[in-house]
DNA sequence: AATGTATTTAAGCATTTGCTTAAATACGAA
DNA sequence: TTCGTATTTAAGCAAATGCTTAAATACATT
């Protein structure tokens, strides 16, 4: 089946073509976005962000007990996390202490913003 | 293996409780705001966003020319994000034209930003 | 060197995701 | 009513996800 034939006939070629340039120009954009939300789209990832982002630092243990899951569970995903650099980690002594890397910080504040002030559901 | 027994024992037990509390009272935002961050966390589907916020209203036939994906695979993503109620959609004739929903534009629309400003790589 | 503390990792598994193909539905025009 | 256009849906499948359990690693203390 190809795509082609089933565009429309009232398509409005200029519009797909400024689209198919517009995605193109910004792929790398994309790319990089989609990674960062797919981790914060993950609701044991997104309270593990936030809390990094209100205490500054965390160990696994703490967010293990804070929510209530195992340490590996917990440490999988903060492995995550350090993969694409959204946290940093830094040991002193025998705990590990993970906190948010500067670099996502710029995608993150917005969404912290939002639950922060709780009012997600006021459609604005 | 009991997760308690694990927390350090220099753990700030006052810390942990103000954590809790805090995950506690809004976790109806944390279910929310991962629901909508998951579905963006896709290359495809943050391109479909993007683009319907761009120009407006969009059809299935107009992503799957742009983003060369078959009207099937289109269609499945435009249905997920419909259920959440991310985007609605509006019959005219036989064409169905797609576009965001305002429930979710408070969350996008930080996103959205930044990948127009294509400057994603500048740690701020 | 031996033990305890803090953490990660590997293997396994059920569930979910994102696509493909083919069939079904919805509506307009002849 | 029949045909063409626009779109959705169902079934199937490979790959990815998120957890569990058990074992491994890293460092501090004795």
């Amino acid at each position: 089946m190809d795509i082609i034939s089933c565009i429309r006939q009232q398509a409005d070629v200029e519009q797909l073509n400024r689209c198919k340039s517009r995605v193109f120009e910004l792929h790398e954009s994309f790319d990089y976005l989609s990674k960062g939300l797919e981790l914060a789209g993950n609701k044991v990832r997104l309270k593990i962000l936030f809390l990094l982002y209100e205490e500054k630092q965390l160990c696994v243990c703490d967010l293990s007990d804070i929510l209530g899951m195992t340490i590996s569970a917990i440490s999988q995903h903060l492995r995550k996390l350090k993969n694409q650099k959204v946290i940093e980690a830094e040991r002193q002594a025998q705990t590990i202490f993970y906190s948010l890397a500067e670099e996502y910080k710029i995608l993150l504040k917005p969404i912290f913003t939002l639950i922060e002030e709780n009012k997600v559901f006021e459609t604005v």
